[in-house]
DNA sequence: CTGTATCCCACGCGATACTG
DNA sequence: CAGTATCGCGTGGGATACAG
């Protein structure tokens, strides 16, 4: 899809992904869009897919499941009928709020002198190999 | 290395790696690892590889194109014999570093947290299934 | 010295189907 | 509702070889 748009539909930012290294193995594609929902409220499964309407089951449940075994979030099972399960950000995942808008805003402060950046450097690779 | 440091099994440090969205095009898995070494000083190509000895060749060119494309590195080509190629950071370079640090140093502070929350987990989940 | 060209594999993620 | 199971694909990136 998109490779000039760092914005998603709601006007947010996305970073990071995948592999090894560090924060690799704390956040992952859809991390962001999860830690903004739950750091407003609680959110139960399905709810965080209505929110984020693009994951798909496989991908949330991995991102939970990392994000929880990191200790960014967690997740309470509520006993009721049927089951319903309960995500919510921990005092660790609040932390990594601000480490994370920071760079949302130097990407959001910066993007157009990197799209302009872009620009530039594949003109002239297009220039020079007609 | 000069750094506030979280590190990986090797005792470095990274964030961020491939895929799509916002900063996924802009950094990689070494970019911070050259970022690191090019605000200190201009460098060298094999400079560059020595004093980052587990990237390979393919990744270092990929990494500075990247780099480069995105306005944070210059390449200078100096034409002298052989040919000497020199890096440097950009203004729009350095003004990530910030942020990056930012992050880092939420790793630092919290990879003791993390680990333990990974060690509880994984704990739990060996418990539930001998 | 500074790259480019191939080959190849691992893995993140999506699509789809099934379950308690 | 809240997942798990399987499959296949695209892509990053390591190893290796070659070139200006």
């Amino acid at each position: 899809m998109p490779d000039t748009a760092p914005h998603d539909e709601h006007g947010e930012i996305a970073i990071s992904a995948p592999h090894r290294e560090l924060l690799d193995h704390v956040l992952d594609k859809w991390s962001l869009h999860v830690l903004n929902e739950l750091c407003e409220r609680p959110n139960r499964f399905n709810e965080l897919r209505r929110a984020i309407p693009e994951v798909t089951q496989k991908s949330l449940t991995g991102t939970l499941r990392r994000l929880e075994r990191n200790g960014i979030v967690e997740r309470a099972v509520i006993s009721s009928r049927p089951v319903a399960v309960e995500y919510r950000i921990t005092p660790l995942g609040k932390t990594l709020r601000h480490p994370v808008d920071v760079l949302l805003e130097w990407a959001t402060t910066h993007i157009g002198d990197i799209e302009h950046a872009r620009a530039t450097f594949d003109d002239a690779d297009d220039g020079a190999r007609p």
